[in-house]
DNA sequence: CGTGAAATATGTATCGT
DNA sequence: ACGATACATATTTCACG
């Protein structure tokens, strides 16, 4: 993976609906040659997905909640079940595990507070392994970007 | 915006990468009547842009921190200051300003405890503004996704 | 990696409901 | 106002140099 991969990749990073063409223009490369290489970004994986990001606001999912976990005990197949639990549940955008006093940190948004509780409910409490949560219940998300530093 | 605006916008959240064609075949439309649809999104803002997500891991970017920030005093002309700090660090992938004893979470990503450092006193610290935080460090991403729940 | 031609997709105009 | 069909334009994709 070289620079123009680098280039590519910064550029698909803040705008994937670039054509193939005007991609190739940018990093300086032809079309065929910069196609080539976007297919292989995505064939190894370096290129998970292409995907829309819309508006939560537009669409009442504007609230968003930060939530601390701290499981029961320290147990690897605890850990296992409870992060499957939280891949499976559409509410939870990421899931954080993390070292210190707390265990787990995840995003999670809803479209109100009814919605949230019974998340809890449902989620958080079903598996008889979180031992207490901590939420905080986010005013404002003042960023959210998917575009990761490469460095270039 | 209808039930069909709303499958599109599900299926593009998971796959900006379809065809115009593709896309108005899973939702049951003509491409042209698709179109119009997926362009009325774009330009109300409702999609607010289509990016690739890559693989941190294959990028050397793969730590990700929480940090929870408490900041000096109650202050809108300090919040604000501080919104635009984080907007502007490219380290910063979120911010969300919360309720409670905190003030604000950052999901942060970078390729070492190095760059966290320079991170900490070139952008949490650089302010005044921040009377102390705490971090989390993330031994796991274990789920990221950008798909909202639409409830269709 | 670049060129050029065939295959595909996008975008527009027009008509019908 | 919205969707379908058809046509013109643009883009993707592949064989070859």
């Amino acid at each position: 993976m070289d620079r123009l991969d680098l280039r590519i990749l910064d550029q698909l990073q803040q705008d994937a609906s670039l054509t193939n063409q005007a991609l190739a223009e940018r990093v300086g490369l032809s079309p065929s040659a910069c196609l080539k290489r976007v297919r292989r970004l995505r064939e190894s994986g370096v290129i998970q997905r292409e995907v829309a990001i819309l508006a939560p606001e537009a669409l009442g999912a504007s609230l968003h909640m930060v939530v601390e976990v701290t499981m029961v005990r320290d147990d690897r197949t605890l850990y296992r079940r409870f992060t499957q639990r939280m891949e499976a549940a559409p509410e939870v955008m990421q899931c954080y595990q993390v070292t210190g006093e707390v265990d787990f940190v995840l995003i999670v948004s809803v479209a109100d507070m009814e919605s949230y509780d019974r998340f809890c409910d449902n989620v958080l409490d079903a598996g008889q392994d979180v031992h207490k949560f901590r939420t905080l219940i986010s005013r404002k998300r003042t960023k959210f970007q998917t575009r990761l530093p490469l460095g270039i």
